[in-house]
DNA sequence: CCAACCCATACATTTTCGGTATGCCAATGG
DNA sequence: CCATTGGCATACCGAAAATGTATGGGTTGG
């Protein structure tokens, strides 16, 4: 059974003549003709009633009519589905994101993917950086915004922008007042921390600026989120340091501050599988630095 | 786009891999591979990630999938359907019968025909004379039940029974005292009667019957239906001569008297296009006559 | 480093398709 | 009654496409 034979037959059933037929499908008549008698064997019965006046559809003909014409109309549909989700203009994009960067991004990114690709469903999952990278790895997660980027060899990579550290503190903390903290202030306190830097690279480059600067602060607590780190703050347990755009989550009774002589910052990037094919990961990036550049 | 490459497509998707695919297609693995390399072509994207351990559809491919395993179900579908009309298992069945026949006949033959071609829609229209005709002639009814049988070089006649004609009179009449009424009684006494012999050729056999019998009846009334023309008899306008069977829509008051010295009959016929290639014909035509066998 | 596995390419063979020429049949018109 | 017309079917040939066999090349695993 070809779709061909079937488009012939559609075209000779509408047309009424084999004539007419092959006129339209810009064939000659003959050989029309001996197609629709190989689909009437295949089928094993007459499809059309031949009359001295063109041909007319038997009723076996007007059975298979119906189905044939939605297959044709399936077949073509499938090849257009095909090129649009490989033109990024229909399909899925998966995004992969981290609590911090959801209050500060997603407002202005969200809006902007709808603009730029609107026949694509958007599918945003908060996860963390393994799972980020995980998912990643096993396409179930077409693009992940990450802080810092994700290193890994079958891992792709554009930063798109960055984030200076900031001192999380009680608001009624001494330090609190002040408009930059010197890095000298922080010997020796408390440091609430996220999850070690297996889990979570963004506690490396934590560690590398306490390192760098020659401040020791003890672990007084490690958590899993954000959240959870600034309410231990809250709680007087410790402080946090984070990058800025954690602001935006903050509860009341928290400031962030400046470390004034270090002027260290964490990457904010774009990840996706270096063999994604998919044409939308550079529409996704257009628009992450977009919403990056009002940070 | 063919639908074999459609076919190899979703052999492979679902395979996972050509090798396997091919396999299955009882064909070489090579071919195969190049079919779908083709339709990459076509498509003018990829449908598969090259693994090292197999195929993997992309979401091009995973879009063009869904449409194509329903194309190539319908398709089958389509010659399936088409197959089963041409063998009477499906299709339709129109049926135009005549008011006099329904009460006799219909109670026993649509049960028939519902046992015996269970998959196919059944379709009755109660039709005048020259209507089973034309509908029979322009295909808008498949066979008709007619008394007579229609007489036209196109349509095709199985008698599948007879009915005597009677003597309707009203029960209050003279008439209605004899078992069987001798023919000489009904000389010059009003006749009512059914449409003229170019609409219903019943009427013309009702003609043959007194003209046999030298019985000469003025026509006191004419009307359409054999209903109105018992209402007319009930009335006391006059007379009527209808086929034994009328007698099931007989009203009270009405009563059917045999012709004493009149063995004329009327034959019930099944009629169909002579060019109808219809296999339900002769399935109808045994139902038909189970139907009549019972009168 | 070799063996196994899997897909891609090359080439030869066969099938199938489409075009041209022509025949057949029925309806139409002088 | 014969000629013409319109429409489908058949025959044959050249071209295109599909299939099979042989083989290459890359990756995985022992």
């Amino acid at each position: 059974m070809d779709l061909r034979r079937l488009r012939y037959f559609v075209a000779v059933a509408e047309a009424r003549s084999i004539g007419k037929a092959a006129e339209r499908l810009r064939m000659a008549q003959p050989p029309l003709s001996v197609q629709i008698r190989k689909l009437e064997a295949e089928i094993g019965a007459p499809l059309f009633r031949r009359g001295t006046r063109g041909m007319d559809l038997t009723e076996a003909g007007q059975a298979l009519l119906a189905r044939a014409s939605e297959a044709l109309a399936l077949a073509a549909d499938g090849a257009e589905a095909a090129r649009a989700v490989a033109a990024g203009k229909r399909g899925r994009l998966s995004v992969g994101y981290m609590f911090v960067l959801a209050n500060a991004m997603l407002p202005r990114l969200i809006p902007e993917l709808r603009r730029s690709i609107p026949g694509v469903d958007l599918d945003f999952a908060e996860l963390s950086a393994s799972t980020r990278e995980a998912r990643l790895l096993d396409r179930s997660v077409t693009v992940a915004l990450c802080m810092p980027a994700i290193n890994h060899p079958e891992i792709q990579v554009a930063r798109i922008g960055t984030q200076p550290f900031m001192l999380v503190v009680p608001s009624r903390s001494p330090l609190a007042r002040l408009s930059k903290v010197p890095m000298a202030r922080l010997q020796g306190r408390p440091l609430i921390a996220l999850p070690p830097p297996e889990r979570d690279p963004a506690s490396s480059a934590v560690s590398a600026l306490l390192r760098r600067h020659q401040v020791v602060m003890p672990i007084a607590g490690r958590v899993e989120t954000v959240h959870s780190a600034m309410s231990l703050v809250l709680a007087g347990e410790g402080f946090a340091i984070l990058p800025a755009c954690a602001q935006l989550g903050a509860p009341r009774g928290i400031v962030f501050r400046p470390l004034r002589d270090a002027s260290d910052s964490i990457d904010i990037a774009v990840c996706w599988r270096r063999d994604s094919q998919s044409p939308l990961i550079k529409t996704f990036l257009k628009c992450a630095e977009k919403a990056v550049a009002r940070l």
